[in-house]
DNA sequence: CCTGAAAATGAAAATCGTTTTCAATATGCC
DNA sequence: GGCATATTGAAAACGATTTTCATTTTCAGG
């Protein structure tokens, strides 16, 4: 993804913000990276495309992206804010071990829910699903 | 629910905790109160029972519960963790309103994504599932 | 190219929810 | 009742995230 990126940045610039090295950075981080990466990972990639970065200036852009729709904030139930880039499109869940904590996507998403959430009044916009379990790696515990 | 609060006070000195007026309050609050509560909620409505509960023990309290099976973590994307009594029977997910915050019970729970998970060697033991969207008292925004 | 207004950065301090520490208190088996 | 042990509460500690503020950088305009 070596336009992508660009594209992005370009996206950014559109919408009146400006392009730094620490936000190209970021961005290319969250490019290379998996989905679903807390701010820690982010920022400690972003570091080895460009030292000069700060953990505020991440949380910073990270929230710009989300605010611009290039990225997401992802919710797991641990303690931590997780992004990733994307949006609607390319919507997807994700698969979540219990054992090693590890991520991985799931790009299916057959959901019907509107459906039972108008029927109670509620318009239903977007929705949040993760599954809990255990990876190929770790197996079912005893 | 008059006995049910007092069912699971059994539970849980059966389980070899003990029971404290402070636990009975929380519990009572959690069963007077709706679902995906958060500590400050519950803890205010503890006080209004027994007026020497503290919010420490408040958070200990939902700990020991959840430890115990009577009561549940709710994560809902927001800053602070909810909790709500019920386990895996009683089974739900929740309507939430992205402009007034609220939260409704969604009873309904057709999910057939153990196999979707399977698919990737991946064992799924349970789910969470978020409706993010407008409550009928809210509409939906222009 | 310069220039300046506005945006972005970083370090430190502030927040805020939650957890831990520790001394004092309460529970419940004997 | 008495005691071992769990529980409580206040204060301090914590960890993730946000804000403050002085300094640096971007980029539109001349």
């Amino acid at each position: 993804m070596p336009g992508r990126v660009d594209d992005m940045l370009d996206q950014l610039r559109s919408a009146g913000r400006r392009v730094t090295a620490q936000r190209r950075a970021v961005l290319q981080a969250l490019a290379r990276l998996g989905c679903a990466q807390d701010v820690e990972a982010i920022h400690a990639r972003a570091r080895r495309i460009h030292p000069r970065v700060g953990l505020v200036t991440v949380y910073r852009t990270l929230e710009a992206l989300v605010g611009e729709g290039v990225a997401q904030r992802v919710v797991l139930g641990d303690d931590r804010t997780r992004y990733e880039l994307g949006q609607e499109h390319g919507h997807h869940h994700h698969l979540v071990c219990l054992s090693c904590g590890s991520v991985q996507r799931l790009d299916e998403c057959h959901l019907e829910s509107k459906r039972a959430g108008r029927r109670h009044g509620f318009t239903v916009t977007a929705h949040r699903l993760e599954l809990l379990g255990y990876c190929a790696k770790c197996g079912v515990p005893a």
